[in-house]
DNA sequence: TTTTTATTTGATAATGGTTATTTTCGCTTA
DNA sequence: TAAGCGAAAATAACCATTATCAAATAAAAA
């Protein structure tokens, strides 16, 4: 944890940005709810769990500057809400996500899986990759399981 | 032209919807732009060139409607707009998206692409997949001839 | 240390896409 | 002709996000 904190320091000193303690509050809500895609509303409410007086526009322009650097991906599952994603450390392309259309869950799948495609894609098109969002919309595990038990 | 209308407009019946005038002239629009990405605003205000008595309103109720009876598919590429985009007829899975970061450009890949990366999911994350969103962000050939040339 | 300058923040107003509301219109059926 | 009703138009309301601006803080210069 500490050690992510320094590194994340040292990504924005690399390009003149200072770790505030706004900026760090935020940064320790994304640490704690990796799991989680949050929203900027959300963030901005367990941060000010923790330091009441941070204010929502000092979290947009954290989750702005956050995203610039790459450590965290913007993502937009359709509802219009904006949601903040931690990238992996070291991860070269950005994850994708399971959407559940029955209970709304978002699970990560963190393997690549999309190296054949991509290749046939920059060769095809001519198309000089940078990033990728692959969302897949379907029925969850959980909710699956559920049905069968009903039944 | 004339064919698809006819189809559209039966699927709307089966649904208990009518095509009425102002749903056909937005039905219109998009048919003619089906290689745009054309948001709420840019639907309006082609379909207020043939029938300018429409209304905003009426638009988005139209466009949410054809969304609903996948017909056309919502979607985002990271501005703030939701972006309406035809379905191809007959199409199980909705096509790709090339976003070129250096013009804007939007490209479409009609091609699945994903049928190996999609049976990798259902099985190894027992999830069913009902539909996908992938967007591939990079330069296009145009740019990227661009460059060659300037070079 | 003092002064100056730049950066960041918090509060709040403004913006803009989207949705809800309310009234009106046009069609159908009795 | 009137009643009923789905759809539409106009516009108000909503709400996530961004812009503004004065105050606070940090860094740099003197």
């Amino acid at each position: 944890m500490e050690n992510r904190i320094d590194r994340i320091k040292k990504q924005l000193h690399s390009s003149s940005y200072k770790l505030t303690p706004q900026r760090e509050a935020t940064v320790r809500v994304l640490l704690e709810h990796e799991e989680d895609h949050l929203s900027a509303e959300d963030v901005y409410l367990l941060v000010k769990e923790k330091s009441p007086e941070i204010g929502l526009a000092t979290v947009y322009r954290t989750l702005e500057l956050l995203t610039e650097l790459k450590i965290v991906d913007k993502i937009n599952f359709g509802d219009g809400v904006s949601r903040y994603d931690l990238r992996q450390e070291g991860a070269a392309h950005f994850h994708h996500h399971l959407v559940c259309i029955e209970c709304g869950a978002v699970d990560e799948i963190q393997e690549d899986l999309l190296e054949d495609v991509e290749e046939t894609v920059e060769r095809r098109w001519n198309f000089k990759i940078k990033d990728h969002r692959l969302t897949f919309h379907g029925i969850c595990y959980r909710c699956h399981d559920k049905v069968e038990t009903e039944e």
